[in-house]
RNA sequence: GGCCCGUUAGUUCAGUUGGUUAGAACGCUAGCCUGUCACGCUAGAGGUCGAGGGUUCGAGUCCCUUACGGGUCGCCA
């Protein structure tokens, strides 16, 4: 059957932004079928565009051909539709356009639609893969398109308001050198110079520096970043970044423009206030307090070290963490006793096993009775100790992790922590909390390496009180580094930069880097630092995330217009794929089988 | 690379202790219906139970392998 075409229509209003004063319009309107409701005499159609949707109408004043034509359009038709605006018979109170129709007097059928793979509704709970492998399908549903649209709000703010503040968005470039440091990189063949390879930037971070030192004072970017890692659920490869990098500032010029900006995204995008100053919580404290560099602090379930009260304590387990330098923390479940049974704890024993801690040890005290998995190990004194470390009360369930390694504990617990969270029920939907982690070590000491790798980058500046201790005491010394956190996610991360060559080259020590190997990965960083560098510093949001997180999404999947799965790869176009022999040897290149 | 979960009509799911012809809802097809909007009514089509192998008289169900998808540890300067 042929397609009607648009011939002497065009679009005078979008669907779903019809309303009763717009009654006795002539209108145009345009989109896709949701619903064909055909009870003979009368015909509704609800027809869909990014708006919204309105319905169409015919009745026995309708030509009985048109009627007919109407009759017979399925889900997912395109049409165009001209007709009066009128007021309905039947309100629909639930519907924005529930108050008006278009009684339709010109009907084209622009395109067909074989059924969809699932239906096109606005929630669904349709088997991922299926969506991704059609996700031009899936993207029509109304909330992907309320993602895709809100992503597309936060961006424009961003470039709205970092304009308004002396900022000026620079491109740099997507084909750049390779530095095999960090993340991996994906390297892109060079045609014109055989077995040698681009990389994709994991970052614009060399770029953005250098125009600081090429004078452009304020840089912004909405920039395409790469990385060739494991995906998770807010983890893509390839992923986009509001990045921006600023001269002559300090860390409080850093802070005080992006919590303006965070604040305006809030109440443009969400209607919601954000609290200023956010709070700052130096890593340390984060770490011992929350278990994590990137807490969640919407609650409480604070981690409390029990080395001082089990201080010379018999119990093995407790002992040999405290003798082997570790250390013992509990987290107290306030009165979860009620909800946590055995079995349940058992499950939470596996959550902290994920994170190499070598088991759980409980106090289950109920009303009636108690159950612990270590008290009877402890003299009477250690056991009230812990127990007032604790806080503990009738009603609550005591959980702690020892281990000969203080990390392990700190992050079992931390992941433990936001568990609870979870099965307790505690945190308030609708909050959003947002807060700096500061005062990050500089360095971290690589055991398999055996030798201190950068925390942030290697051009991120230690803080000027710290920088005695750069060869004496390295994993000692902090950085100007800084994260921003919200609702326990790291939403963005900067530095101030180290802008004095000397620094760098201590820095570049510490590493262990030689000449040699400097000048390979970043001569032209290191020659241009020669020229006069403006003292510099910025900072980079993920934009999936924080849209993810703006969207009250799960996965970063659904606020990406075509993501990819796990293993990487796009099942919609099917991709990666192998290339042929002829476009192998142009390249110079040949495949392992 | 490791661990955990899932895979049964187009879709979402159910499927008892291993036992006759694998069910439901939605969707789809056809017909009817003058105010529907989760429209209603009638009839109908639709399944290699992800794939391969094994155990068994008999497998959707038990075992092994494998593919695909999800979560996660490692990894993510």
């Amino acid at each position: 059957m042929q397609n009607d075409t648009m011939q002497g229509l065009s679009r005078t209003h979008y669907c779903g932004d019809l309303r009763e004063s717009d009654i006795g319009r002539e209108v145009t309107v345009c989109g896709f079928v949701q619903k064909n409701r055909d009870k003979g005499a009368l015909v509704f159609v609800d027809l869909r565009d990014r708006t919204g949707v309105v319905q169409l109408m015919f009745d026995d004043n309708t030509p009985p051909e048109l009627r007919k034509k109407a009759a017979g359009v399925r889900a997912e038709y395109v049409l165009m539709a001209r007709g009066k605006l009128r007021e309905r018979a039947a309100k629909n109170p639930e519907l924005p356009t529930g108050s008006v129709e278009v009684f339709v007097e010109d009907l084209r059928i622009l395109s067909r639609a074989a059924t969809p793979p699932f239906e096109i509704t606005d929630k669904t709970n349709v088997n991922e893969e299926l969506r991704l492998r059609h996700r031009f399908l899936d993207l029509r549903r109304g909330e992907m398109q309320q993602n895709i649209m809100l992503r597309h709000r936060v961006a424009k703010v961003a470039r709205d308001f970092f304009d308004r503040n002396g900022f000026i968005e620079v491109e740099t470039p997507m084909l750049i050198k390779s530095t095999p440091e960090g993340a991996r990189d994906y390297l892109v063949p060079s045609r014109v110079h055989p077995g040698q390879f681009y990389a994709l930037p994991q970052s614009p971070q060399i770029f953005k520096q250098l125009l600081m030192l090429s004078g452009y004072d304020r840089y912004m970017q909405i920039a395409k970043c790469f990385r060739d890692e494991d995906l998770r659920a807010d983890r893509q490869p390839e992923f986009t970044q509001i990045d921006l990098e600023m001269s002559f500032v300090t860390e409080e010029d850093v802070y005080a423009i992006n919590e303006a900006f965070i604040a305006e995204l809030f109440d443009k995008v969400l209607g919601v206030t954000v609290p200023r100053p956010f709070k700052r919580l130096p890593y340390h404290e984060a770490m011992s307090r929350y278990g994590s560099d990137k807490p969640d602090t919407r609650f409480g379930l604070e981690l409390t070290d029990l080395g001082d009260a089990l201080k010379g304590c018999e119990f093995k387990v407790f002992a040999g963490a405290l003798e082997g330098g570790g250390s013992v923390r509990g987290i107290n479940a306030k009165g979860a006793a009620a909800i946590l049974s055995r079995k349940e704890i058992d499950k939470l024993t596996e959550v902290v096993k994920t994170y190499k801690a070598g088991g759980l040890a409980f106090t289950r005290w109920t009303d009636e009775a108690e159950s612990s998995s270590y008290e009877k190990f402890l003299s009477d004194n250690e056991k009230a100790a812990v127990r007032a470390s604790l806080g503990a009360q009738q009603g609550d369930v005591l959980l702690i992790v020892a281990d000969q390694s203080d990390d392990t504990v700190l992050t079992a617990l931390g992941a433990l922590r936001l568990e609870l969270a979870q099965r307790l029920d505690l945190i308030k939907p609708n909050t959003y909390d947002l807060l700096w982690v500061v005062d990050f070590p500089l360095l971290e000491h690589d055991e398999e390496g055996g030798r201190y790798i950068a925390k942030h980058h290697p051009f991120t500046s230690p803080k000027l009180e710290d920088v005695d201790r750069l060869e004496s005491d390295p994993g000692s010394v902090r950085a100007r580094a800084y994260d921003m956190v919200l609702n326990g996610s790291e939403i963005g991360g900067g530095s101030i930069r180290i802008s004095d060559p000397q620094l760098q080259q201590r820095m570049f020590a510490a590493l262990g880097m030689d000449e040699q190997t400097q000048r390979e990965r970043f001569g032209f960083l290191l020659d241009a630092f020669e020229y006069g560098v403006p003292p510099h510093g910025g900072l980079a949001f993920g934009l999936d995330r924080l849209v993810m997180l703006l969207c009250g999404s799960s996965s970063i999947r659904d606020v990406i217009a075509f993501p990819k799965v796990q293993n990487a790869s796009d099942l919609m176009a099917e991709c990666p794929t192998p290339v042929g022999q002829k476009e192998l040897d142009e390249l110079g290149l040949s495949v392992k089988k």
